[in-house]
DNA sequence: ACCTGAACACCGTTCAAGT
DNA sequence: ACCTGAACACCGTTCAAGT
């Protein structure tokens, strides 16, 4: 049954949670999301279903593992001759690797558990707009408005910190934790919560605002191009 | 087992393709995507799973008929006083909609299936541009640009319609049919297909140049808001 | 014409038992 | 410490059999 049978010398290669989830990946790669389940996974480890919870809780957090895979892969390095060409490249180099795994676009979009990959990769990101002269405020409406363009997990990543946040007393903590690794977070929640006075963001960021702050960005901009036609 | 048990005299309501979408609906509604299978729906209306498959092929079939059902839903009659605050108006009709049904945003982006009632929302879409002067490949774009906002359709939709019209015969017969009933899409395809002989939409649209299109139009107006401040 | 019982080939997940 | 057999409670779907 496991393509190991033939070749009793070699010890099989002991499971590990990074097997797992790369075995994963690469069964989404080739058949779709539809393609990864426990028990097909565990077949392409030579291994049965069961054993695979030894390295990851449930589904559901190797789902999270895989997207984690997936958005390491985007490139973080590129640094342009100024914040809009970053910021494209950025996009860019995004949108290639989403390009190249098909599946993760959609699962991304359900994902509401942060995790230190998201993060790393939304703290890069906040940073092109902060050295790009953005304040805080008009940095969070820009994640709004592309979030939804590359990596659809904006709104409820920030709902998440927001909600923590929320709470006076773990948001003293949390800060001081995140200061060093996420530093562009950092600040931009530091600013915004001065500026409204958790208004607008103490309560998670009001959709509805976000939602129209957008829509007429791109109207704006159509009638621009409408009218220079 | 039966609800209906307790009441012989009642002759039970038949089941109805339209029946069991509103049932699956309002399990959507009340539990989200994950409350719907074929045997919860079932055990809703009375009845075993087998039973739906007399109204409704499978259950993919059965989500394009709920989604259908929500997108019906959108108010189609605003008409606002010029065609930007009309199409604002369309976007938060559609959006007050999505977020009543919250399963169905996730649903729509995994359809592709083209139903009339898409179909007819994409016309009126369409149509708001149309009569605010714009050009057809700059309503294009324009779908594009907002597409992924509120209804994660406009892509695959788009790519289907012009994967026909890409077969010159096929073409032909398609218009003449959708010319009375979908008059605005019609004329946004002729339009494209005579400006750039085919080129960007013969093949399907080329997603890269929408996408930096979007990202382009958004950084824009980003950069105005940022000097404006 | 419409509904169902029985069956098939799948799921995710648990837990005690093996090594 | 890690893997597995057996089992549970689910899936979607079919088809012949009932009414």
């Amino acid at each position: 049954m496991t393509t190991q049978a033939e070749s009793p010398a070699q010890p099989r290669i002991p499971l590990s949670r990074e097997r797992v989830l790369r075995a994963a990946v690469s069964l989404a790669d080739e058949g779709g999301i539809g393609a990864v389940s426990m028990r097909k996974v565990g077949n392409e480890l030579g291994v049965e279903a069961m054993s695979l919870y030894n390295h990851v809780a449930n589904k559901e957090e190797m789902l999270d593992g895989m997207v984690d895979i997936v958005v390491g892969e985007i490139d973080l390095a590129v640094d342009d001759v100024d914040w809009k060409s970053t910021m494209r490249s950025r996009m860019m180099s995004a949108r290639q690797i989403l390009v190249q795994h098909k599946w993760a676009a959609a699962v991304l979009e359900t994902r509401t558990n942060m995790t230190p990959p998201m993060i790393k990769y939304m703290d890069s990101f906040i940073g092109i707009f902060r050295e790009g002269g953005f304040s805080s405020g008009l940095t969070h409406h820009a994640m709004h408005a592309l979030g939804s363009r590359v990596l659809g997990f904006t709104q409820e990543m920030f709902d998440d910190s927001e909600a923590l946040e929320a709470n006076p007393e773990v948001k003293a903590m949390m800060l001081q934790q995140m200061k060093d690794q996420y530093p562009n977070i950092s600040a931009m929640l530091v600013d915004i919560s001065h500026e409204d006075g958790g208004e607008t963001v103490g309560d998670g960021c009001d959709d509805d605002v976000e939602f129209v702050f957008a829509v007429d960005l791109i109207l704006d901009g159509l009638e621009r191009l409408r009218d220079a036609e």
